[in-house]
DNA sequence: TACCCTA
């Protein structure tokens, strides 16, 4: 009674219907100002080609346009390379515009800063990529081994650019790794309060 | 401040 659900056959995947995920190839375009491009380029255009090889995406940078301060960059590639490129270009350009203002606040004296000690803060939507919060600290991994955890299957954890990034595109990153398909989540975070915690956390405050 | 890459 074997049914043979998908295994790596290396044919064609039924991941996703109607969606061969292997020639999947989106592309999305977006502006970058001609001041910002360069950071994301580099030098030499080893920041750009860097992001190229990491994401694995197509981008194309367009020169420069002629009326417009900015530059038509285009990502093509599966989504999760786009959405890595994306996420990486989109990382340097605020980089570098931190680092703009931080160099500009310095330089020159703005009409601006009177009083208050709050500078510029017209950006509701703070806070866009700092989640920090990676995965669970190892604290959590060591609660309790009485032998070899024989639970967990599989142990491939091969996602160090995705924790970097600290993005939700992990579940494409999957599709990346040639179509593994077992273990997508598995239990990643087991059961770590199952023993104890019964007159521990009584009043404990932290 | 700019960094200029690859199809």
């Amino acid at each position: 009674m074997q049914h043979i659900p998908l295994t790596s056959l290396g044919q064609s995947n039924p991941t996703f219907p109607g969606l061969d995920a292997s020639v999947a190839t989106s592309s999305h375009e977006l502006t970058i100002p001609n001041d910002l491009i360069g950071c994301i380029i580099g030098r030499q255009g080893t920041k750009i080609n860097e992001i190229r090889q990491m994401s694995g995406a197509q981008i194309k940078i367009a020169g420069a346009t002629d009326g417009s301060a900015v530059r038509h960059v285009t990502i093509s590639g599966s989504p999760a390379s786009i959405s890595l490129a994306q996420y990486l270009i989109s990382a340097s350009l605020e980089m570098a515009k931190l680092s703009i203002q931080a160099a500009s606040s310095s330089s020159s004296g703005n009409p601006v800063d009177l009083s208050l000690s709050f500078p510029q803060s017209a950006s509701p939507a703070s806070t866009p990529s700092s989640v920090a919060m990676l995965a669970a600290p190892p604290s959590a991994i060591n609660v309790h081994s009485p032998q070899a955890m024989p639970t967990i299957p599989s142990a491939h954890y091969a996602l160090p650019v995705s924790s970097l990034l600290g993005m939700k595109t992990v579940p494409l990153l999957a599709v990346h790794t040639a179509a593994s398909g077992l273990t997508p989540y598995t239990a990643k975070i087991p059961t770590s309060a199952t023993i104890k915690k019964s007159e521990r956390q009584k009043f404990a405050p932290y």
